[in-house]
DNA sequence: GCGCCAAACTTGACTCGTTCAAGATAGCGG
DNA sequence: CCGCTATCTTGAACGAGTCAAGTTTGGCGC
């Protein structure tokens, strides 16, 4: 759970400015996890009406870059958002409808990140993508995506 | 290794047409591992001057889903194409260049395939990304994408 | 071999998430 | 409270990928 407080202190801290826009975006996304960039906007307007979309695209940049936000994009899918940074958690993707749900690390933070080969890759991150269906897809098997 | 009578088996067996563009498409791909749209088409190109991006798309489609190639897409990076399925290996992909490689899985496939908590998700593939930088942008730090 | 016909291809326009650019606005240090 | 410049608004542009209409061609039956 992140306050503004928080997010103010961490914007100031890296010598950014406390805007509403950012504000807004980072409560957007804490209450829409895994929301894509058009569902912040609604959200983000439904507060502040006058927002850009600019503006959320250029929050969403620079609170992911500072840590604050983390984007995951699964293949074939737009950008979307989540407030759970820093706990090496992974996520479940519907191949039909494209839902996303949370999933925590089945092994140990250390082994994900051991490949058996790097290649000479300094790696920093191990990405998990858990493929399949959601349980709405998989129950009546035809629900095409809207 | 995939040569054009494999592949040929594959579309037949599939009730699919057997025609130059796709063996072509096939060819590049298992020439240029993790090559992306564009470079299949310019590589198709030396073979077949006159073959439209269109019969490109269409065919890295359809032999996608046919389990002949293998699809992946970085979150920032356009799709890119490999011959390898089946052997549930993974990519090392580096932040600055864009680069890919690969990596054979560390644990084992019953492993990667079983997060804590599913969420009801019916999950049929684990797909891992490491990311990091690869051996040229983690020594000479300043290689921007050209 | 010959001809049929649907799958596959060519051509060219189009979509839409995202980025770029120029000028207006508003945080925040002094 | 003032001024500087990061940030925001506005609006155009970009590009990977898709859609659609019409033409070509692989593969089957004769």
């Amino acid at each position: 759970m992140l306050t503004p407080d928080d997010v103010s202190a961490m914007l100031r801290q890296a010598s950014l400015r406390v805007t509403k826009p950012r504000l807004a975006v980072v409560a957007a996304v804490d209450k829409l996890p895994h929301a894509d960039t058009e569902s912040v906007i609604a959200a983000v307007r439904a507060e502040l009406p006058h927002v850009s979309h600019q503006a959320v695209y250029d929050s969403l940049h620079t609170l992911s870059d500072l840590g604050v936000l983390r984007r995951i994009q699964p293949a074939g899918s737009v950008a979307r958002y989540e407030t759970r940074v820093g706990d090496n958690h992974h996520h479940l993707v519907c191949r039909s409808c494209g839902a996303v749900a949370d999933a925590d690390c089945a092994i140990g933070e250390t082994l994900c990140l051991t490949p058996s080969n790097t290649h000479g890759f300094r790696i920093d991150e191990a990405e998990v993508v858990y493929w399949g269906l959601c349980p709405r897809c998989a129950d009546g098997d035809a629900s095409p995506p809207p």
